[in-house]
DNA sequence: AGTTAAAATGACAACGCTGTCAATAAGCTA
DNA sequence: TAGCTTATTGACAGCGTTGTCATTTTAACT
């Protein structure tokens, strides 16, 4: 009995004959581990908690899939706690969910990820945790985050307007409160500089990360028959490049012959809008399967180390046909 | 402490007197029932699964949101659990996933929860389940589906566009093996014979919920110079709509002057367009709610039944600026 | 008050695993 | 081959609940 939770949980000191016997046996059984059982005999658990309170669909869908999916190999379970960051009791939250399944530990998705009071409740109550966090990756946060690389996709998406011919490109914001936001302005901002193209402040819109934000920045940018002259719109996320597609398709601007628009994150969102969104392709299946391999090596201490784990995914730039070469 | 449980349990035989002197000790202690605990020791399971194989995020979101809130309120765990139904080892998968977490019951969404191939199998298995379904309810059915009168609400919207003086009135279908996709259009031809309009076979088009198919649909539907004298199409989802929107008005036709166009679903699509799409509001949250509820109260059995569920649920028309008066 | 039935509480095993530690088998040395 | 060390296996308790059944308390009667 010890011997076969010695084979499946893949312990050493099992010679090589045995271990097969029990693996003929299991797979003949079909044997399926319980995971109550096991969660509430061992001292680690196999269950994790997915937290997020982005309310894009496709970008939580995906996040789930990909965490999921290292689950199933790994034999984890997922527990999903969608909530809102501005809730009063989140920390009550926190709590029942620990207490309810001992947690082996939680993904946390931004914004939220970037909330240090919820870092700092987890770290108070021992939680391990993985992020998952916009920005350029720091020495420090190896072991606990996960960067999605937003700056340089921004000075990527950037740079392949410039280098179309573009000069005065307008760019529509997400929320302030996101690192996101921050992060791909500082992108946008480093491009034109190593460009050496002016930043001007009238080009930048805040939006909101919705498609109606996206529709009220390019008006904004567009009013007065353009006085601006922008011949190019750099979408904060997919969802505004495509209020801003449609705002331009009412006013009557030829995309991308007259403007260029891209998007950002290549959600489904991109390939809805006519014409279909360059933007920059922002694998979120895979970066939560690696943010749950980590929290896996994390749990497991120093054995059964995953030396593979990518900690910083950089968005890779998709031109399609929503933008093109100034005219 | 086993007095503890009955009051956890709402079981009877407990003085009100001692029920007070324990739920203030839980109160003051914040405890919450470990649930590996409960699920291993207890003849019922508190975790319930979702299944799904819909590729929409939004409706799967809002699925699980809809799961969730109960489970939360009921003290159950929610598994998660997309699938594909042209998967081969189905029942493998299944069955992992039962033994794995004793199950309390699933909650089967469409187009999987259509497939008798897997109520056959969980039947065999002895697994409680409850679907969710597209139809008119039946009476059999009672305690195991929860309808989704698409046919109802196709009629409606048809009826809507009919009193707005529209006759020729496409129809852009969705996949042919969804019950969804010939409810709505049984509802459409009802609407249609009730207010003795003629079925035109050339009126309907068939899509794949997707927004590509509805930008071909409308497309086709709308050829050679609109031969047909459409005057309204109605989508078979939001997507497909969004998709005959956007192709109407690189055709150059003036919504909803020209051409009335109408949604089903009400998901964010619907509101992401411009004009905004009347549609059809069907409540996914509190359908999936209601679906919840329906299991646990199964699983219970007879005590504490639960006699609000509703078990049919009708879209109801929402009507925005995308329809009009046949002009 | 004394008796009896019914209601409320408690004692204890069991759920299916894992951790600990003891027992055994295998491998090695002299 | 005895005598040792090390690798492998097994026995048993315990994780935090619930189900069963025994025990105690309360209520309802003579």
């Amino acid at each position: 009995m010890k011997t076969v939770s010695r084979v499946i949980n893949k312990e050493p000191s099992v010679r090589k004959k045995t271990y097969d016997i029990v693996m003929e046996a299991v797979n003949e059984l079909n044997y399926q581990p319980n995971l109550a059982a096991r969660n509430l005999a061992g001292t680690s658990s196999f269950t994790v908690g997915l937290v997020y309170d982005n309310p894009n669909a496709y970008y939580v869908i995906d996040m789930q899939n990909g965490v999921l999916s290292r689950c199933k190999d790994e034999g984890y379970e997922l527990v999903i706690h969608p909530c809102t960051y501005t809730d009063a009791n989140m920390e009550a939250d926190f709590i029942t969910m620990i207490k309810r399944s001992r947690l082996a530990g939680l993904v946390l998705t931004p914004p939220l990820s970037e909330q240090s009071s919820i870092t700092n409740l987890l770290d108070e109550l021992n939680i391990h945790y993985v992020r998952v966090l916009s920005g350029r990756p720091t020495d420090d946060d190896q072991d606990t985050c996960i960067y999605v690389n937003d700056y340089k996709a921004a000075y990527e998406i950037t740079t392949h307007l410039l280098t179309h011919g573009h000069e005065n490109i307008g760019f529509i914001c997400g929320d302030k409160e996101h690192k996101s936001t921050s992060e791909r302005l500082e992108g946008y901002k480093a491009a034109l500089a190593d460009h050496k193209t002016l930043f001007n402040s009238e080009f930048i819109y805040d939006g909101k990360y919705s498609f109606e934000s996206g529709v009220e920045g390019a008006k904004a940018l567009l009013a007065d028959d353009n006085k601006l002259a922008i011949t190019a719109i750099l979408g904060g996320n997919d969802e505004m490049a495509a209020g801003a597609l449609f705002a331009s398709r009412l006013m009557g601007i030829a995309i991308p012959e007259q403007l260029s628009i891209t998007g950002f994150e290549d959600s489904p969102f991109s390939r809805q809008t006519w014409p279909k969104l360059t933007t920059a392709h922002q694998a979120n299946d895979v970066i939560s399967q690696h943010a749950a391999r980590l929290l896996f090596t994390k749990t497991r201490g120093a054995r059964n180390q995953d030396k593979d784990i990518i900690t910083s995914f950089t968005p890779s730039l998709v031109i399609r046909e929503s933008s093109g070469p100034k005219q």
